[in-house]
DNA sequence: TAGTGGTCTAGACCACATA
DNA sequence: ATGTGGTCTAGACCACTAT
């Protein structure tokens, strides 16, 4: 990391292999090979068997963004945390929302709204489908006791998901539940997770004006 | 992994030590001490020593945002990348951006400006700040030929960063810059990188309205 | 104080991609 | 065909921290 950090070895120079740094170092190869692991999870070196090692062209620069439940996030900024459930029902799904999902036209979904609240203020309004074919027990759940977003985080494993992320102007569901005017931009996050092919929620995030995400590099 | 996801071990509980589980596998501890490190990593249980190792309460959700140079993220679309610079001037930082770093007061930086395009469409408007005290490199370097973005990311290796994003309407520069109204919400990112404890550069960068960063789970 | 994970070693065999 | 990283082993000692 030094040699790289200090530009000894530029991008696409080829490193010693393994057991010539265990040398160089006075280690065990074992000890190179888990020092370079990290060090190419962590984007610098792209390894390849009998290609060697090199310093990466273009870092692979990767932000990393924690995503707690909404719960803790609001309590690990101090603030008292409040939930209030203002939908649930069976709904047919939008045909969007269907497409997204890769499902039939005209499945139907438990639909739910429901706002969070940091200290009184509100701090997310979320729109959520849980899809009950997969998830059945999700039909006697009681959200407004715990919210769909800890239940599901507790009681719905899953093996992949999507994340997307874009700017919006408040519609008129968003500007009443946040209590914003219609003219400030916010962060909208839309959120879908899969047990194996089978999706289990899809869910749109709209978060107060003032949110802003925080991520490592 | 199977016995977290079936809910067989539920959160909070406590797992069988190292070597209870290589006796469990038939395989030496090492082997698994490299797995759980490995799924401690992707967040599904916490480790402590003497503590032992437990399935994670509130399993902490990782998305992952892989940033590209903007050239390649342009092309990789199947579009033709171009690249304006409008400004380029060492000057003093402003106060704030001052803070953000931890420099001084009425420190000087290279400041850029410049307009990414993809198939002659603006993509995104770039404000960026460089510390020549870390990188004197970069007074010497042609931004217009290659750009800075691109400049920084083969020449100055980072140790630490932080990447913010939020959700703005464009200021008058950006409006200009990007050919869009003043009245759409866009997606705007800050990020800086640090060398050490040294900051080498401190951009903006304004997307068009139609865009979104997509993410994975 | 004792038990856990953290780390390292010296050696071995294997899978894979490249020359 | 060959050299590289990938993985595993059996053992050892250490650092941390819960009890």
């Amino acid at each position: 990391m030094r040699r790289i950090t200090e530009r000894e070895w530029l991008a696409g120079d080829l490193l010693p292999n393994e057991t010539e740094l265990a040398a160089q170092f006075g280690c065990a190869r074992a000890t190179v090979n888990r020092a370079m692991r990290d060090i190419a999870n962590s984007g610098f070196i792209i390894r390849r068997r009998k290609g060697g090692s090199h310093v990466a062209m273009t870092p692979v620069r990767r932000a990393v963004l924690s995503i707690p439940v909404i719960r803790i996030e609001v309590e690990s900024s101090g603030k008292v945390w409040r939930h209030v459930l203002h939908h649930r029902d069976l709904e047919e799904v939008p045909p969007q929302i269907c497409k997204e999902l890769a499902l039939p036209g005209g499945t139907k979904m438990l639909h739910t709204k429901s706002v969070h609240f940091a200290d009184d203020r509100p701090f997310v309004y979320e729109d959520r489908w849980i899809n009950l074919a997969v998830l059945p027990e999700a039909a006697m759940a009681d959200f407004a006791a715990e919210s769909a977003n800890e239940w599901l985080v507790r009681n719905a494993p899953y093996t992949t998901g999507s994340f997307t992320l874009c700017a919006q102007l408040p519609d008129a569901q968003d500007a009443l539940h946040l209590d914003v005017s219609m003219s400030q931009a916010i962060l909208v996050a839309i959120r879908t997770t899969w047990l194996e092919a089978h999706p289990i929620t899809r869910v749109r995030l709209a978060y107060t004006p003032s949110q802003v995400l925080q991520m490592q590099l």
